[in-house]
DNA sequence: CTGGGGACGGGGCCC
DNA sequence: TGGGCCCCGTCCCCA
């Protein structure tokens, strides 16, 4: 079962540069402010993505994080498994100022009103779209989109042509499949160049980047206690820390 | 209760 | 246009 289906749109990206990233230690000067209900946090002290033992640490970028040898796939892929590992386990952005809404959870099942008529044969349909820009609407779901690929991905949410062999278990999209037959064959491929642990998931090993920093990510807005994760603020918030949390 | 790991999802960019 | 890849993020569960 689908864990969720994000909806993210908040700052401009950018590729952040990684390998520059470990390299700006100490100098972390733009502050980044995430809200969530009602809570600030001050990412001012973020330094980096995460903090080396020392500053003059070179870049510690491990060589098992290498991503170039997908050979490792089990055979048990599925019907869509392919290449892509999916995540990564470089470090995040340097400093992005992260402007934190709580991300909607969109459950395409239809249960959400429609506005208007859905075609039963169309995968896509177009909205009656005064802009310029012309939208492209799930008929799964109240989404829409600007370009006819992005639908199609995003039906894709809908469909999960991706089947795992083993389980049955089924993705939208290849790299997903990838990352879920690493649970059956066990293999991790992302290791932390602090403790040498291995993740299966790039995301995971960012995750746990943070908790070799000194300084995490999230920082509490009213005591300056810093966390790993944004759902840990928002426990530490919840849970009554600050007498502001909700 | 908190911290962390595991698993997984979507959007956007690049080729 | 489509697929691959990356980043960011969340939820669940456990120690």
């Amino acid at each position: 079962m689908p864990r969720s289906f994000l909806v993210k749109k908040y700052f401009a990206k950018q590729k952040p540069n990684y390998s520059e990233l470990e390299s700006q230690n100490g100098d972390n000067t733009s502050a980044a402010t995430c809200l969530t209900t009602g809570l600030v946090w001050d990412l001012s002290v973020l330094p980096t993505f995460y903090l080396p033992t020392s500053q003059t640490e070179p870049p510690t970028i491990p060589g098992p994080l290498d991503l170039s040898s997908p050979s490792s796939f089990s055979s048990s892929a599925s019907s869509c498994g392919e290449e892509d590992e999916g995540r990564t386990s470089d470090p995040p952005s340097p400093e992005p100022v992260h402007t934190y809404t709580p991300r909607q959870r969109m459950k395409c099942t239809g249960v959400m009103q429609h506005t208007s008529p859905q075609p039963e044969d169309e995968e896509e349909r177009e909205a009656p779209v005064t802009a310029a820009r012309p939208a492209f609407l799930c008929k799964h779901c109240p989404k829409e989109y600007t370009s006819l690929g992005a639908l199609k991905m995003h039906i894709r949410s809908h469909t999960l042509p991706c089947v795992c062999t083993t389980c049955g278990k089924a993705f939208s999209r290849p790299w997903l499949l990838r990352g879920h037959i690493r649970t059956h064959t066990g293999e991790r491929p992302f290791s932390c160049p602090h403790c040498n642990r291995a993740f299966a998931d790039r995301s995971n090993l960012r995750a746990h980047l943070q908790t070799h920093a000194e300084v995490k990510k999230y920082q509490c807005g009213i005591c300056s206690r810093t966390f790993s994760r944004m759902s840990l603020l928002q426990k530490h918030s919840s849970s009554g820390c600050c007498s502001t949390a909700v």
